[in-house]
DNA sequence: GCGTGTGAAGAACTTCACAGCT
DNA sequence: AGCTGTGAAGTTCTTCACACGC
């Protein structure tokens, strides 16, 4: 899940990945308690806000340090200031999406980026009937220039939106470009070095674990 | 994860959760052995192609029976059967999607379902600008409408692809049509009964993990 | 008194290593 | 001889339960 196997935190420990995984849920709920302009917090609350039991939350807090008041609660922007420094979003951080069919051009229109510490600066794609067209503002460019653009938008992190069959070609060339960490949501196993991070989503995947689930219950009756 | 806390195979054992998770990756690399006409694959073959051990492949195996002739692999059609089975995908899923924005229609849009189990035979939306539209032969119908449309259509699983504020209520609304299982695009977390199950896919926090990975990969390196 | 922070216990998962079948 | 299937060992993750500080 780490691509170097060690989750450093800012005081040099380690922190888990299945902890790294929920602290986005954290920081997701603690957003809605500010908006709520709720100022304190118990972790019992923020716990079933965020779906997780409350001896959970405590436990995946104390790997990031100490920030509640016993017999309090945590401070809901202190700790969402805490966890946005954790995460590393403090700077924002620069985006492609390569692969500009349906799925690339929705990613694109997606709203959210910002205010999770995103910016999308670049959008890619291999076909002539998609290069040179706007979409939201930014110009799609060729594949063939990638490593022009991750150097000129000084790119973080690429979102791979191809088919399936083309997507391990963008991989080596978004990886070779220099680019580190990848978002996938084509339906095949990536390659990619150690030193490279990959997330992937995949609908079908995901539906078809629903599907054993839904045979598990109905088996489960019989 | 599971609804239950147990999930039942077709022998009536447990399956770990993390085992599940992993079985529609298998099944993307045997459709991939079946493409290339192969015939045997070698549990360190079939591993590689899925990027996980051989040992863990062999072990997930044995949670849903044994598939492999010793000294020789597995036949690579018959296993991707023996999966199809053991996931639920004998009989076709029926789905609907529920949310008609930018990425409701890249969903619907999608060319992958049918090979995989699924099909989309409904799509909703609360936007009368949308509701009436057709969207790849499907005409959107209303939110209001919703309980009809899933008796009248079987369906089994609901996609959620609303914004952020109106998930919740169409996750009520889709709960109280009598559908157990959704896939969500929400950015936010769901409060569902305890039989409903619910995976949930957020590219804000998928986004958030790799930087929270970069973060430690460059803190190491200091 | 109350809720956090945390060692310790327990559960789940992964890896090891080899017996057993072909 | 070779590769699967699997108990056992090892690791990671979760839950428990209570000491500690407000």
């Amino acid at each position: 899940m780490s691509p170097t196997g060690k989750n450093a935190d800012p005081t040099g420990n380690q922190v888990p990945a299945a902890t790294v995984a929920r602290l986005p849920t954290y920081l997701r709920a603690l957003h809605l308690l500010i908006e709520r302009g709720v100022g304190t917090s118990s972790s019992s609350g923020l716990a079933e806000l965020s779906g997780v039991s409350s001896a959970q939350l405590r436990k995946d807090l104390s790997f990031l340090g100490s920030f509640g008041t016993r017999g309090v609660g945590y401070n809901v922007e202190a700790l969402a200031e805490s966890m946005n420094r954790v995460l590393g979003l403090a700077t924002e951080h620069r985006v492609m999406i390569v692969g500009m069919g349906n799925l690339g051009q929705a990613l694109a229109d997606y709203r959210g980026y910002d205010s999770r510490g995103f910016k999308v600066v670049a959008l890619l794609d291999n076909n002539d009937g998609v290069i040179g067209k706007d979409v939201r503002g930014i110009v799609v460019e060729a594949m063939a220039d990638i490593d022009a653009v991750v150097e000129r938008e000084r790119v973080s992190f690429a979102i791979v939106a191809t088919p399936a069959r083309s997507a391990q070609d963008a991989v080596d060339a978004i990886v070779q470009a220099g680019v580190r960490g990848i978002l996938s949501f084509a339906p095949i196993s990536l390659q990619v070095p150690d030193d490279v991070d990959v997330q992937a989503v995949d609908v079908g995947s995901e539906l078809q674990i629903l599907a054993f689930h839904k045979q598990a219950r109905e088996m489960g009756m019989a």
